[in-house]
DNA sequence: CTGAAAGCGCTTACAG
DNA sequence: CTGAAAGCGCTTACAG
């Protein structure tokens, strides 16, 4: 027979002070009470194995340390990254970190996520790659709390957000193939959501800019896979690409995979560069070159603006250069 | 300026019934209003957008619908998998999963995120890969709540777990490497966590029944990593092995790597068997023959186990040929 | 079937 | 500096 947990009571009792006092030492209330009392009150709680109940405490202040981060599972694997930066950052500004899973893409899913995360107090709620719909949107709305988009955006949505710019991240990605000799560029892997959209048009305004056409197929759909990158590869013959920007780590694993079968070199034949730069990138033969996104940053700034109530933010992003990428005599 | 969120109060208002009939209908409790009363209930939530407040709920019934479910991050990355399917079985069974993230094997972030599943109301806590030391136990223990680790465990532990067998993961690999015609075979990557023991305990089994030999350094430790793969593979030369079982997916593909900048070719010069059996394996090339866990039916196994109060179980795997290992004439 | 009331474990003015 | 008391938004015997 195990003994129930112990409440404010018992160390109020057990401390000979009143619950309003314990109240006060546990929260660390400057100026509240003396030391002698604090020591008696943090006494009887260690020795009674005490801990708030954090129900209570919520319901009581009406507010909460949680912030609630909501994660939309896509096949593209960055979240770890991400979601280490915001677990540091929330720990050092004593807030906590809740994940609630919305699996792959159902917005019903979504809509679960988002109602636990309002179910209670909360700090504020972060999504991760999540695609908002109207009621999505509504939901959030409606529960008057402090809202950020995490490496995706919208500026149709009212929402602020915390991402890297998918626009330069395909721009920059064209321009540097560009600039290594490359013309018959194609961008395989995309979807039709904001961050597919975004990033053909940075593809797009990087093309014209250099007065280079862009031939029907030049730019294939999917979504963001392996799988994808090896289907869409089996047309690569008809298009005439010497270089490709992959909407992700793993569409570019599927195109390498697929281009190895069927005997195209990486990158004397095809030349790639990967959008993410997660790890990914170092583990291929040879190794990719990628327009590479700084999520742990990303993690970290979002729990910031989200706390200090700033206005949505692009955070930088670099290209690193490793083996997927050939020069090609102009 | 907003209202604010409505209570219980306000839908019995707007429906003109007792708060007390509110609460009746909202949970459902059979039998105890009448159609019409629960239709205006209804009515009024919906028209006011009420949600209950679970911070209210969890206090007045010490419960909650909540499972915890601890993730300690580790290089390797199959909790997706698990994560799947903790949520849709919870789901199913009216629970919701919160994740508390416990970062890379940081006792301390262990601690914190035990802390916080503590904090408040929950029907249970989950771990995922984490290493418990006596501190953890003890909370763990303190909380009274029922818990499982999950995908690793320990006889030692007075806690019970869903997981493979790590000790027929290595034994059957191999197994299957010896019925290969293999018998120099090493065990690369373990580390010295009861999961690593457990490995190298089916390892050592599997080569005595068989009367092969293990010569010093065919075990060589790691992390679990790409990069521990890649570093104990430099030393390949000196071990004179024929075949290789890969701690993980990730040292696999370390080994994979290094292997080809030796110019030894797999499985020709060296076969490989990996344990995890996550995408990874259909992403080399050759793609890697595995012995793969069900993480999927790990996760819903773990909920199920721990509402029904079920004891531990291992969950069967499945060895998956693919192309990382050669025959060899005995 | 329904309502009044007590209680869950905290926090926080208010008084002293 | 400290305590008595009200209140946070629910649930649930208890009575009717």
């Amino acid at each position: 027979m195990v003994a129930n947990k112990p409440t404010i009571k018992d160390v109020a009792r057990q401390a000979g002070v009143s619950i309003a006092t314990v109240s006060r030492v546990m929260a660390k209330k400057a100026n509240t009470y003396t030391p002698q009392t604090a020591q008696r009150v943090w006494d009887a709680a260690a020795k009674l194995g005490y801990q708030k109940n954090s129900a209570a405490a919520e319901l009581a202040t009406r507010s909460s340390d949680k912030i609630a981060v909501i994660v939309s599972n896509p096949p593209t694997n960055f979240s770890t990254g991400i979601l280490d930066g915001m677990q540091q950052t929330a720990l050092a500004h004593d807030r906590h970190i809740i994940i609630l899973y919305a699996g792959n893409h159902s917005p019903q899913l979504l809509h679960q996520a988002i109602k636990d995360a309002t179910a209670g107090p909360r700090a504020g709620i972060l999504l991760i790659g999540s695609e908002i719909d109207p009621q999505s949107l509504k939901m959030l709305q409606d529960s008057q709390l402090p809202v950020r988009l995490v490496s995706n955006y919208s500026y149709e949505l009212p929402l602020q957000f915390i991402s890297s710019d998918n626009n330069e991240l395909a721009a920059q990605s064209v321009e540097y193939l560009i600039k290594k000799g490359h013309r018959r560029i194609g961008l395989f892997g995309i979807d039709h959501s904001h961050t597919g959209l975004q990033r053909r048009a940075g593809y797009q305004k990087a093309m014209y800019e250099h007065h280079l056409p862009i031939e029907r197929d030049w730019i294939q759909y999917g979504d963001y896979s392996y799988e994808a990158g090896q289907t869409i590869m089996q047309h690569w013959a008809d298009l005439k690409l010497s270089a490709v920007v992959a909407a992700s780590d793993l569409v570019a694993m599927g195109i390498m995979r697929q281009a190895a079968q069927m005997g195209i070199k990486v990158p004397q034949d095809l030349s790639i560069v990967s959008i993410d730069g997660t790890f990914l990138c170092e583990v291929t033969d040879p190794q990719l070159t990628s327009v590479t996104q700084d999520f742990y940053q990303i993690g970290v700034n979002s729990v910031l603006d989200l706390l200090g109530n700033a206005p949505s933010e692009l955070v930088p992003f670099k290209l690193v250069e490793r083996g997927s990428v050939a020069e090609r005599p102009k």
